[in-house]
DNA sequence: CAAACTACCTGACTGC
DNA sequence: TGCAGTCAGGTAGTTT
């Protein structure tokens, strides 16, 4: 499940063998996985022929690699996306399942191949992307971007009535952050996730976002978080930032701080992580729908 | 207009 | 052994 740091070890992996390539020819086995290219598989394929790679970006959980002509291959991995590089005709390597694209160059033995079992992801060529491709125009910055606000994402924070959480995975507030990451933030910053955005003040959302960018910044000083193949770097290599999870993955086990037993609770169809006795869960307010209803089952109950 | 909901996907796993 | 059902979850498009 790649999240920031797993995308950034992609970039990075990436960077380090397609900086002055040329694509000499390209394949692609499954249209889902170019989908977001508007023009079809063929003109994929035929489009990108000829074209220079040079320094690949990153927003959040979104790559576009750059082309020395302005233009760009965007890509996002969705929920199993690969970037894995190797040797033409390279001996010893395991079989590759669930190949969706391979690119070739006209310079190099190299093969850039990205891999996809279950197709959430996908690349695009972004015209006069280079800078920025405009479909991902929509994404806010992340947490390790120089140019953040700091501070006027988190007086965002707090103008929403909405789940802390939600506000976290909305990668239109804040961007690269998925629902591991979220998870440890919170826990992190003694945050529950369901508080709402406007019951933090700027102190407690500050110190919830640094927690997100420390946590990020770790795993990916690790390689990234690795629970099983569906997510390994360029070489396939799987990153070692699972067992330094606090709370994902890890119900019935003892908090690393209380020691009380780590509670998964059903939110937005999947499952947060949380202790439940450092994060308290606030007080569902007067006003809310599910207050609402309860004050109609018991008329002048109070909670 | 903001917020919430749902379709898209495949493989691993569970229960009968 | 087989098979239906469940879960995993990021994004875009649709509905409320």
């Amino acid at each position: 499940m790649p999240e920031l740091p797993e995308v950034e070890v992609v970039r990075a992996g990436i960077a380090a063998v397609i900086c002055g390539k040329t694509i000499s020819e390209v394949c692609v086995y499954h249209p889902r996985s170019v989908r977001r290219h508007e023009l079809g598989a063929a003109d994929f394929e035929q489009t990108l022929r000829g074209r220079t790679f040079a320094e690949p970006k990153r927003r959040g959980k979104y790559l576009w690699l750059p082309f020395a002509d302005g233009d760009a291959l965007s890509a996002h991995l969705g929920m199993s996306g690969q970037f894995r590089v190797d040797e033409e005709g390279a001996q010893g390597l395991p079989e590759l399942r669930h190949v969706r694209v391979e690119l070739r160059f006209a310079d190099s033995p190299m093969v850039l191949r990205f891999t996809d079992q279950r197709l959430f992801g996908g690349l695009w060529v972004s015209p006069e992307g280079a800078a920025g491709p405009v479909e991902i125009s929509h994404i806010a910055k992340d947490l390790f971007d120089p140019q953040l606000d700091i501070e006027a994402l988190a007086a965002k924070i707090i103008s929403k009535h909405r789940a802390v959480k939600r506000l976290l995975l909305d990668q239109e507030i804040i961007s690269g952050i998925g629902n591991i990451y979220a998870d440890e933030s919170l826990w992190r910053a003694k945050v529950h996730y369901l508080s709402n955005g406007a019951d933090l003040n700027s102190k407690k959302v500050k110190e919830l976002l640094f927690a997100a960018r420390r946590v990020m910044s770790e795993a990916l000083a690790a390689g990234g978080t690795s629970f099983d193949a569906l997510y390994v770097n360029v070489a396939g290599e799987s990153g070692y930032f699972e067992r330094e999870l606090a709370v994902y993955g890890r119900e019935g086990e003892p908090c690393g701080r209380c020691g009380a037993q780590i509670a998964r609770e059903p939110f937005m169809g999947r499952s947060s992580f949380l202790c439940p006795v450092c994060q308290v869960r606030p007080k569902p307010y007067a006003g809310s729908a599910m207050a609402a209803v309860r004050a109609r089952k018991s008329p002048g109950g109070s909670q």
